[in-house]
RNA sequence: GGGGACGUAGCUCAACUGGUAGAGCACCGCCUUUGCAAGGCGGGGGUUGAGGGUUCGAGUCCCUUCGUCUCCA
């Protein structure tokens, strides 16, 4: 059976049964903690939290996920891989343990034929947690398993918590027998390789006073509404259904491990080192190609950086099986054409995905190339010194400062026939992983742990409501106050604290929208001066803020007025993002989508997929047709609906934003739509003028482009005329004469000034020859001692030089020349080849006589020069290095 | 967020412990030569990413800043 059709099966199975089938939320759904989503019920948490109020009593979901935290193992064993999808069901104070159970055991042995999964009820076991005997007593009424089969765990097994305090529960698990080749008999408590976990049932039921794992915990009484939350690892049941031994061999994965192995020339399942390389490829090109479909772009840090190990792990994998070319182009169609059964959008998506993947691929090889060059070059300094190992810190320092990776390393220097201190590598290694897990437990410190916030949202028992779709001025009550490390009950004067309301108008930052300022007064007369916005976590706001008089305490009533100057700037500058957005669509094509940006008052940044630089004339064309639309004044909607809706209506929706079942879509006339949770202007004639000030590279595959909106674009653009006019009056020309103007001006004065140059030099080196026949002799050596008042450090030594070589050749000379310009005498003393035979050394002569100028100087023995402060010594300089001259020449 | 490396001519890169920036390719001119990277001679091209500091003197050392590459979180 087919993955697609197994998770087809469970989708049906529950909506079958009532349950609301949700849409996998994006892998980048919106919880500042998470890096990805990791887990099935993830976007239901604020439901299961009480936060806020499920619009369904069940549903149903297959969660697109990834886990990389052990990306190190994929491969390695069979039990990893940072790409999974979680089959699950979901109830909200609806059906408890005996429905959850029944859901899935009817799941779990109807016959394929009729829909099911069809295993054998003989092979399942389950396990329990131990108090838990209400499960026992319905996995045999239900299902009529045997006591025998139904295995009971503790604490660390079959229970769940958040890890923070809140609802917890104890789980049920269901095992399926593969029989005894795998393993011995005795349950899943005895062997976990033969009784292959496929479905997690937890039952939440308690209110924890902590998570389950921290020691103490206790329950603290029932949840007034008990949940159900799921989890099938669709992978792994799909590796039973399809009888491969794991997730690498399923439909969804193993057509590229194929892939791979026909361009390799190597087998899968010969060779232990080679198959973890094919796994690696196999689950990496996927988890890659799932990431970028949700607008994750390869990058430097987060999110980004995981996509960049990601390809880079498959890139040199396929180096290590023997394939130098470009592999992405071959393996990225094949897991698509796998995936897009499940995920029609990925080919929708295709080019952005694949230019993306492509690009990072090309920018890998450049990063080989180079790291292989210093590889060699330190081979060959190696093997010179007769070494036969390279250091740990020289395999260190070309994986950490060039990418170079260890496990190329260790191949290339194997080819060699050398050795690499692996254990001073891994040593390096674990320093830096020290370094940089201090540091973020630093950083954790000076916050406010994220406790602190949760014990807020908790205490407010639902989400904050935002009231600044329709208003900047809300009467609201103080709910909390976060300063310093945790909550406190009241803040004073000159307090920085956070203040969480139950209602706001304030916009906390989020999809590019930057926090909106202002002040908040209580009904005691205390003010609060808003400097930031934030939203720590989902459905908590926070006012960053400073007290400026009275006292702020918790319960008070209070008065929040947003700064409507900004916001207003603000929401033009969102709304012409939109519209940016839509004509860059218009004139490059779909596969042009945003991919980040900032609205900020007066200005906005752009960021969008594009292939090299956007011509000149795109960007001309983009801003007339955004200022067209501008002037045709069209109305700006908000409206709520669901999410199908809102894509049928062909709205554009942007990745890493939250996809509840509502959505918020915004029109603009009925040219641009885009699923939107920011503030907007009402018309688009209030943007006024739209101006992009220009376009650039922000990664591969990556462009942005900046602008200003209103009367800051006006601003700028009164400030170039001005500058134009000031231009044309001083250079007497049209403006548009202008540049062609000021290029013949610059080609002038550019002339004008190296014939000066010239002039000047020949000038200076006029007295070259003169000065050369009166050298003197000092104890055999020709000797010119001369002071080239006004001259510069670099004329004394063009002048210097210029003598020397008219001195007459095969005898010994010297020249010394002291020059000065602004006050500063300059030195240079050079002696030629036969003088320096005779023990002449340069670099002594200048010091002697820098040292009489009051400074110092050096250079080599056949040039020196130096300088000084007192222009008053020259001639004494002068003096000195000629006796200086001969006492080297007498001594030696 | 914390490390590491690099920014020099249009491109690819040099410049020892600080001593005043050079090569190859490309470009322009002339000569030679009918041919697959043709040769010779000559020439133009630089605020050494930017800004400070130390120093007689900074591409080189120190600080700040911008950018690129890279590792870790």
């Amino acid at each position: 059976m087919d993955t697609a059709e197994i998770r087809r099966r469970f989708l049906a199975h529950f909506e079958g049964r009532d349950h609301t089938v949700v849409p996998s939320a994006s892998l980048l759904f919106d919880d500042p903690n998470l890096l990805f989503v990791n887990a099935g019920m993830v976007q239901f948490v604020p439901y299961f939290l009480g936060q806020q109020a499920p619009p369904y009593e069940r549903a149903t979901s297959v969660q697109k996920c990834v886990r990389t935290l052990d990306i190190e193992e994929v491969g390695k064993t069979t039990r990893h891989g940072t790409f999974f999808q979680m089959c699950g069901n979901f109830s909200f104070g609806d059906y408890f343990k005996e429905g959850a159970i029944q859901h899935a055991w009817d799941l779990v042995t109807t016959s394929q034929s009729d829909g099911g999964y069809g295993f054998d009820p003989d092979r399942i076991w389950v396990t329990v947690f131990q108090d838990d005997d209400e499960s026992i007593e319905l996995w045999k009424k239900v299902a009529g398993l045997p006591s025998e089969r139904i295995q009971r765990r503790g604490i660390v097994d079959n229970y769940w918590s958040m890890g923070i305090a809140g609802p917890c529960g104890p789980c049920s698990e269901i095992y399926v027998d593969r029989g005894p080749e795998f393993g011995p008999d005795g349950g899943p408590i005895v062997d976990e390789d033969r009784f292959l976990e496929i479905w997690n049932l937890v039952f939440m039921q308690y209110q924890g006073d902590r998570g389950h794992k921290e020691p103490g915990f206790q329950t603290t009484g029932e949840l007034p509404a008990k949940n159900i939350d799921t989890g099938l690892g669709l992978e792994r049941l799909a590796s039973l259904l399809q009888n491969k031994r794991n997730m690498y061999e399923i439909d969804e994965v193993y057509p590229v491990i194929e892939k791979a192995s026909e361009m390799s020339g190597r087998a899968y399942g010969v060779k232990h080192e080679d198959d973890v390389r094919f796994r690696v490829i196999g689950d990496h090109v996927r988890s890659a190609m799932m990431l970028i479909g949700d607008g994750v772009t390869p990058g430097n840090e987060s999110r980004g950086y995981v996509v960049r190990r990601l390809l880079r792990r498959v890139v040199r994998s396929m180096r290590l099986l023997g394939v130098d070319e470009p592999a992405l182009p071959e393996l990225l169609p094949v897991s698509r054409d796998r995936m897009q059964l499940s995920y029609p959008e990925l080919q929708q998506q295709w080019e952005r995905i694949s230019q993306v993947a492509y690009a990072e691929e090309d920018a890998f090889r450049q990063t080989l190339r180079t790291g292989t060059q210093i590889f060699d070059t330190a081979v060959t300094t190696l093997k010179q010194s007769g070494r036969t190992a390279l250091s740990g810190s020289q395999a260190f320092q070309l994986h950490d400062t060039y990418g170079f990776p260890i496990d190329l390393t260790l191949e290339m220097a194997a080819e060699q026939g050398l050795t690499v201190d692996e254990d001073g590598f891994r040593r390096l290694m674990g320093e830096q992983r020290k370094r940089a897990k201090a540091d973020a437990a630093a950083k954790r410190g000076r916050h406010a742990d994220v406790t602190a916030y949760r014990e807020v949202a908790d205490s407010i028992g639902s989400l904050v409501e935002f009231t600044g779709y329709d208003e900047v001025v809300s009467e609201a009550t103080v709910r909390g106050i976060v300063a310093g490390d945790g909550t406190t009950q009241a803040a004073h004067e000159g307090d920085e604290v956070e203040l969480v309301l139950d209602r706001t108008p304030f916009y906390a930052e989020s999809g590019g929208q930057l926090a909106d300022q202002g002040v908040i007064e209580l009904d005691n007369g205390a003010r609060l001066e808003v400097l930031d916005t934030q939203s720590p976590i989902t459905g908590l706001v926070v006012h960053q803020a400073r007290v400026l008089s009275g006292e702020v305490t918790v319960g008070s009533a209070a008065h929040a007025e947003v700064d409507v100057e900004r916001r207003r700037s603000i929401s033009r500058a969102h709304t012409a993002t939109h519209m940016v957005h839509k004509a860059f669509r218009e004139a490059l094509g779909e596969t042009a989508t945003q991919s980040g940006s900032e609205n900020a008052p007066g200005r906005f940044r752009f960021d969008f997929s594009a292939s090299g630089a956007i011509p000149q004339s795109v960007l001309v064309d983009v801003e007339t047709r955004v200022n067209d639309l501008v002037m045709a004044d069209l109305g700006v909607h908000a409206e709520v609906m669901s999410r199908d809706e809102a894509l049928e209506s062909g709205a554009m929706a942007l990745f890493g934003e939250k996809y509840g079942d509502e959505v918020r879509v915004i029109t603009v006339g009925d040219w641009a739509r885009e699923l939107c949770g920011g503030t907007h202007a009402h018309r688009s004639g209030q943007l006024g003028v739209v101006k992009l000030l220009g376009e650039s590279s922000i990664g591969a595959g990556l462009r942005r482009v900046e602008a200003l909106v209103g009367a800051d674009a006006y601003r700028f653009l009164a400030r170039e005329h001005v500058l134009v006019a000031q231009l044309t009056e001083a250079l007497k020309v049209r403006p548009e004469e202008l540049p062609e103007r000021v290029y013949v001006l610059v080609e002038r004065l550019r002339t004008a000034e190296k014939e000066i140059e010239r002039v000047r030099l020949a000038q200076l080196l006029g007295s070259g020859a003169r000065l050369a026949e009166e050298a003197r002799d000092v104890f055999g050596v020709r000797f010119v001692g001369h002071r080239a008042d006004g001259a510069g450090a670099a004329d004394v030594r063009k002048l210097a030089l210029d003598v020397r070589n008219r001195l007459p050749g095969g005898m010994p000379g010297v020249v010394a020349v002291i020059g000065s310009a602004n006050d500063k005498p300059a030195v240079v003393v050079t002696a030629n080849e036969q003088a320096r035979e005779w023990g002449v050394s340069a670099n002594a002569l200048v010091k002697a006589g820098a040292t009489v100028l009051g400074g110092s100087g050096g250079g080599k023995d056949d040039i020196a020069q130096g300088g000084g402060t007192d222009v008053g010594q020259i001639d004494a300089a002068l003096t000195r290095i000629e006796h200086a001259l001969g006492e080297q020449v007498t001594a030696s």
